[in-house]
DNA sequence: AGCACGCCGACT
DNA sequence: GTCGGCGTGCTC
């Protein structure tokens, strides 16, 4: 094994070839971490493999050699070594992007250039240099971008080389030692054996500090932390050190990590009693088969305790397990359930960690210290010996994918890279879901994954569920399902049409049906959710008296309406038309419709009950677990009768006081120029539906909309995935939208307007060119045309889409930029 | 990411 | 002619 092939932290798509100098012969292996010079600068670099010859292809280089080992293990295994480099494939991504995702920021350290003045009397021969000279004897070294900002020119990487050419200056490349390392802490130990500690005792009389101290010490026969010792029997540095001095103790050291969860605590709970059809679906996941499991499960179904049990049994086999739940779903409650079931075995992984828990969770993973990973999709990397088990819990949720607004490659879909890491470890996969994505039932109906069905709703426990009905003097109409747990009916739905009470004259945001509900409930002191969905809330342009939303002509998808100019829209294909001033289908003038936030609901909801006590939920009011927690324990201990929040009260809150969820209104989110437009908002609405009636007080649900015929909300008011699924499927495969055929999406951001559509064109261009080039007819190109959110950040942003079977085929030429983005399988397309 | 190379327009 | 700006392509 003579030459190394490693991949660079950079853009570069390639990887390279090093020889392995003698004196680190045997010590590379697949998966280290060593530097390497390449072109002029030293760089950090994974080794991905190892050969006897070069290729032939680079018969006639000299390769440089490796210049250091960084770690002297390897700091991934062969399966996350194999993981990123089919990432980098799949994804059309630099290998290095790919192998950095699996390791802690900072652990490498950054290479960066120094400019050293090395001559003090040179004189500058021109007004740049003597810029240069002049900044440099004032402070020196300096790096390259300070010296831009002096010089005042773009290009002074040029005039530098000059200086040095002359002697002047000189350039020094460091690579910075690693940002993060382990935090040691100072320990003491008896020195002497336990029976001659009596004896030392005696000898120490004349210094009464240092026996108490000592006494202390020599109780124990493992190492004590100094910092403890200092506090709870006030040992100073001079005691310890002068019984270090005598031989009596010893000092050591000890690596601690910062653990996330270190400094809560949990009760550890026991695996419940399953239900026969709970047992059954853990049996058919125990079995032989390794690969992907669907476990289709209304909302309160008990699909977490069927994940928790499979993996009990994966952590038995001395495999670990790792648990992905989405962003918002997150929540201590989430954490503690898990975490209560495998006490001292859980690390949290997500992205908010601050750079030190990242590498201590890191470390520990890698020595085998954690058993269970708890976390959102970036917990997938985490560097486990050997992963038996990954669970994705509402593995519809987008935001398991990264989205190439992010700006950061590669845009991955963590269930793709799940699936793919569980077949490299021989592991399983459950995706759970109320209400799974179309691509994924697809998959269950082909049976290229195993589908598992828990249709039944649990309440709970016969025993808690007959006391908790004889506190509230409540008479139960449910059934019980096997001896020990009780069933419960999905509550029942109410569609209120919006259009009616105009008709009657009722302009509030509350309909009739919903106000009704709503006193009922505060005059029974029961709490209620509101839900607002505001996914779309742009400006898109519709009838409040017919419901009539303005289509494109051409591409058949809601048109967005545009201030300037009282323009609208087309976001796919860039048709423009005046905005109407009446509805085209039944005149009326009232067609502008533009949807209220959560406070507006929580204003209207005072007037209308002057007494209600309400809490806000949204991002606005929770950016941070804490404040979730906060938010959320003042409504279960019952502070707030109503919660009034947007997409993330629909995620697993299970609060059994809650009898009624209104929706305010179903419709912004159904107007999307965006496929999955009808998807998000069935699934959406089928689980704001679940939240309610989880208790013994039952509940109901009430939907308010202008499209009450509109297929995704009377699906989700029947409760009926199969009939939405059938719908939309038909759709798909009648569109050529995926699953039948894929999507790939290049995306454009530019702070100028004019350079991101020139630079989308251009792009355009070459993928015409490559389509035609390969006779590809079962390629389509959608655009180029700017994003529906056009501008975010200051950038103007355009997209161009491929549908085609193989988009990464279509688009692997792409050069890589900045400010362009390459996503296949994109979920976002606004 | 840097850095070299090469082309091009502006200025002396 | 020369200098600096800028686009392109390469780094084992």
């Amino acid at each position: 094994m003579t030459y190394a092939e490693v991949a660079v932290n950079s853009a570069v798509t390639q990887t390279y070839h090093y020889h392995i100098p003698d004196r680190l012969q045997n010590k590379i292996q697949r998966g280290c971490l060593v530097r390497v010079g390449f072109g002029t600068a030293m760089q950090p670099a994974v080794v991905v493999a190892l050969h006897d010859d070069l290729p032939p292809d680079l018969a006639d280089i000299t390769t440089k050699p490796i210049s250091d080992l960084l770690h002297p293990e390897p700091v991934m295994t062969d399966a996350h070594v194999d993981l990123a480099l089919w990432m980098s494939q799949a994804y059309l991504t630099s290998p290095g992007a790919c192998l950095w995702l699996m390791l802690p920021p900072g652990i490498t350290g950054k290479s960066t250039k120094q400019i050293h003045l090395h001559d003090e009397n040179s004189e500058g021969r021109n007004e740049t240099q003597q810029k240069i000279l002049g900044a440099l004897r004032e402070t020196s070294p300096m790096t390259i971008p300070a010296l831009r900002d002096v010089a005042g020119i773009k290009t002074v990487e040029r005039v530098i080389k000059e200086l040095e050419d002359i002697g002047a200056v000189e350039q020094v490349i460091v690579l910075s030692s690693p940002a993060v390392s382990a935090k040691t802490i100072r320990t003491v130990i008896r020195a002497i054996p336990e029976d001659e500690v009596v004896d030392a005792l005696s000898q120490l009389k004349r210094a009464p500090k240092q026996t108490t101290v000592f006494a202390h010490i020599a109780r124990h026969d493992y190492p004590l932390d100094m910092k403890e010792l200092r506090e709870t029997i006030d040992a100073t540095h001079a005691d310890l050190n002068a019984l270090e001095r005598k031989g009596l103790i010893q000092f050591g050291e000890r690596i601690t990590y910062r653990d996330s969860l270190a400094d809560r605590d949990f009760i550890p709970t026991n695996a419940l009693k399953l239900t026969d059809e709970q047992q059954h679906t853990l049996d058919k996941i125990n079995k032989g088969w390794a690969g992907t499991f669907l476990l289709h499960g209304v909302t309160g179904s008990g699909k977490t305790e069927v994940y928790l049990q499979a993996m009990a049994r994966v952590i038995k086999q001395g495999r670990q397990a790792i648990f992905l739940v989405p962003e918002i779903a997150l929540t201590p409650q989430t954490i503690r359930r898990v975490a209560q079931r495998f006490p001292d075995k859980v690390a949290l992984v997500h992205g908010s960690l601050s750079n030190r828990e990242r590498y201590d969770t890191w470390r520990r993973a890698r020595e085998g210290d954690i058993q269970v990973i708890v976390g959102t999709r970036s917990a997938l990397f985490t560097p486990l010996p050997d992963v038996g088990l990954i669970v994705l819990d509402e593995e519809h949720d987008p935001s398991y994918k990264h989205s190439a607004g992010a700006m950061q490659a590669p845009f991955y879909h963590a269930r793709a890279v799940a699936e793919k890491f569980a077949q490299l470890n021989r592991a399983k996969v459950i995706l759970g879901s109320a209400t799974p994505d179309v691509g994924t039932y697809y998959r269950a109906q082909r049976g290229t994954i195993k589908y598992l069905h828990l249709p039944n709703r649990i309440m709970g426990h016969r025993q808690r569920v007959q006391k908790q009905a004889k506190q509230r003097g409540v008479t139960l109409a449910y059934q019980a399902l096997t001896d020990d747990a009780m069933t419960i009916g999905l509550p029942p739905v109410t569609i209120v049409d919006m259009r009616d009470e105009l008709k009657v004259g009722n302009r509030s945001m509350f309909s009739r049906d919903l106000t009704y509900a709503l006193k009922g409930v505060l005059e029974r002191g029961e709490q209620a959710i509101l839900f607002l969905n505001r996914r779309g809330q742009a400006s898109y342009v519709f009838c409040r008296d017919c419901g009539y939303v303005l289509d494109c002509e051409r591409c058949d998808s809601p048109m967005t309406y545009h201030r300037q100019g009282d323009m609208m829209r087309c976001h796919h294909c860039n048709h423009q038309q005046f905005a109407p001033d009446v509805c085209p289908n039944c005149q009326s003038d009232r067609i502008r419709f533009f949807g209220a936030g959560t406070q507006q609901v929580e204003q209207a909801l005072k007037t209308a009950f002057p007494d209600v006590r309400t809490v806000r939920w949204d991002r606005d009011t929770a950016d941070s677990p804490d404040l979730h927690e906060t938010i959320l324990a003042r409504f279960a201990d019952g502070h707030a009768s109503v919660m009034v929040g947007t997409q993330m009260i629909a995620k697993g809150l299970d609060l059994p006081l809650v009898t009624l969820v209104g929706v305010i209104s179903a419709d912004p989110g159904l107007a999307l120029p965006d496929f999955r437009a009808r998807e998000r908002a069935f699934q959406i609405l089928t689980q704001v539906a679940g939240r309610a009636g989880r208790g013994i007080l039952g509940g109901q649900v009430i939907i308010q909309t202008y499209q009450p015929a509109h297929p995704s909300i009377v699906m989700a008011s029947d409760h009926d995935y199969e009939g939405f699924y059938e719908l939309e499927i038909a759709s798909r495969r009648e569109l050529g939208y995926p699953p039948f055929r894929n999507l790939g999406r290049i995306l454009v951001q530019d702070t100028h307007p004019i350079e991101a559509e020139r630079t989308i064109q251009r792009l355009a261009e070459q993928v015409k060119h490559f389509i035609a080039k390969h006779y590809l007819t079962d390629t389509h190109l959608i655009g180029p045309a700017p994003c529906y959110f056009s501008r975010i950040n200051r950038l103007y942003r355009w997209q161009l889409l491929v549908r085609s079977s193989d988009p990464t085929q279509v688009l692997q030429y792409i050069q890589p930029r900045k400010g362009v983005s390459i996503d296949i399988h994109p979920i976002d397309i606004l």
